[in-house]
This record gives structure tokens, sequence and C-alpha cells, in this order.
DNA sequence: CGTGAAATATCATAGCA
DNA sequence: TGCTATGATATTTCACG
């Protein structure tokens, strides 16, 4: 599952397009019922798969946990904008905290976009007292989810 | 894969921690090889899986995609506040825009925190101006990602 | 790119500790 | 919860259009 080439110009067919949306929905599907699905062999459709890998377009399949069942009934936002001179503490912080399930550098005031999971106010608190000695943050909890983290647009092209 | 019931109690232990590890990094991972890497029969794994399932901890396995490579190269965080009586318009346009990939209603000031990806300035653009119609908007450009996408804390329990 | 067929590996279930 | 054994499926490779 290597990427082999930066492929600037490739766009899944119909036929890929539609094995994307069988793996995103269970990426542990068995490729003969992708086969069945779409009225092609087993063969073809590994060749297809391993070619989305080694391009690069699938990434990687993985797992969807639910945080609430794993102790993590709550979710903030944080943005974050570091001290002088603390950048790199702040990222490396940021790095060891697994409570931190994703972050982003970004332009404007602001310079870091930040999930974070916890299991109780406490924690929270406990966590942003850390960043704190770093970075002025704002912090917002989540309220609900009208969309829930979904995969880019991979519909193929009927411009 | 249907929950079946909120298990507050409920936490992995040494095995089930190192099977969710072997699934987040590769989803489609075959029963049979995970049985070996942690010295237990196949039926017994295939146990566990569906436990896991049923509990609702693990919530799905799917894909994980490149924006890049199927032409979004470019990622916005946009914070939103909809203009009075715009909530239930903008909720239905926000999930209506495939390349807002993830929204959340949070407390404070900002009501919406998006992410949206794009693959041109004119495209995010165009997507703000739908936007800009029914709320206040704060657009951040991603520069970089220090810490990916990844799952809440699976290690069992060692307090 | 696609297929069919055959060797190998895997999965699912039943029966039992 | 776990194991072994087994028949049914799935995967993968190959020669070929």
């Amino acid at each position: 599952m290597r990427k082999i080439l930066k492929n600037e110009n490739w766009s899944p067919d119909a036929i890929d397009s539609r094995l994307l949306a069988l793996l995103d929905d269970n990426a542990r599907i068995s490729v003969a019922e992708m086969a069945r699905a779409v009225n092609m062999s087993s063969p073809s459709i590994n060749e297809r798969l391993k070619r989305m890998e080694e391009l690069g377009v699938i990434n990687k399949y993985t797992l969807e946990l639910d945080p609430e069942s794993l102790g993590y009934p709550l979710t903030a936002l944080v943005r974050m904008r570091q001290y002088p001179g603390k950048l790199k503490q702040l990222e490396a912080l940021i790095a060891d905290i697994p409570e931190i399930i994703e972050c982003d550098k970004v332009t404007g005031e602001d310079c870091f976009y930040a999930r974070i999971c916890f299991q109780s106010m406490p924690q929270l608190d406990d966590i942003l007292d850390q960043v704190s000695a770093l970075a002025d943050t704002n912090t917002s909890i989540v309220k609900s989810t009208p969309v829930k983290r979904r995969n880019v647009p991979y519909g193929f092209k009927r411009d």
C-alpha cells in the first residue's frame, strides 16, 4: 500500500466509485462480494483495489471506534495561539496527548485548531492547563454533530 | 453490527486492544492473521470482534481516502454563526454540500465548526458564498496537519 | 483490462473443555 | 470464553483473449 506516484490526473470510473462506496460502508467486505455487486470477476476487483492502493487513492482501511463506548463521551474544539518561542514545544505537547485526536495548523489569528475528546470536565481542564502554559486557548464544547466525518467526494466525474 | 446496549462499563482487555490496533492499522487484515498475531484461534478472535461490534465499540470498518488524489488538495476550517431564523436552512445546506466533510454544533459565539475540502480557491469561494447567505463565517486555511485524525485511545486501562 | 479454473488459505459453525 | 475439526467460501496466481 505504498504510494508510487502523485497521480495528478486520476479519476475513478463508475466501477471504482462503486467499490469505494462498498468499502466506505464496510471495509471488511470480501472481494468476492464486491465482485458480485458489480458483476465482475474477483481477480479484476482485486486488481482495481491494488491499483487504487498503489496510486495512493486509498490511504488505508481502518476502524471507526465509538468514543463513548471507550469512555470518551465528550468532544471539544480548541483554537490555540502559541506564545512567542513556544511553537516547537506546543507541537510536541499536542502530538503527545492522545486525547487530542486531530490538529491542524491554519492561517490567520489562531495558529492551531485541535479536536479533543475527553472523559470528564476535570480531564479537559487538566489537558487545557497543560496547553495553556504554551498558548492562548479558546475552547468550544461540541453539542451535536450535524455532519459526521465523511470522506471526500469520490463519485466519478459527471461534468 | 447493530449496537445492542449502551455499555457504560466495558473496557478492552490486552487482547482486545491488540486486535483494535491491528484493525486500526489495516481493517482488511484476515481473522487468521490476527489470530496468529495474538496466539489464539480464529474462532475466538471472531467472537471478540462480534462482541465489540455488538457492543458498539467498533462503529464500522471504513476507508481513509487521500483527498489530494481525488482532486481536493486543500482544506479550510470555517466557523459559522447563523443569522436569526436561518438555523434549519443552514443545517440543511451544510448537509447538502459534499465538500463539507464534517460539521459540529458547538457552545459559545460561533455555532458551527465545519471542515471543508476544496479543489481550488474559486470553489471555496463558491461554497462560502452559499453559506454566507445564511450565516456569518470566519475561514482559516489549513497549512499543515501536525496530528492527523486518529481514534480515541483504546489501550486497556493500566491505572 | 478482463476472464476462468485450480491450488491454497480463510471463514463459519458445531461440539466439547 | 476458549479450543479443534470440518465443509463451504474466498483469495490468488496463471495462461490467455
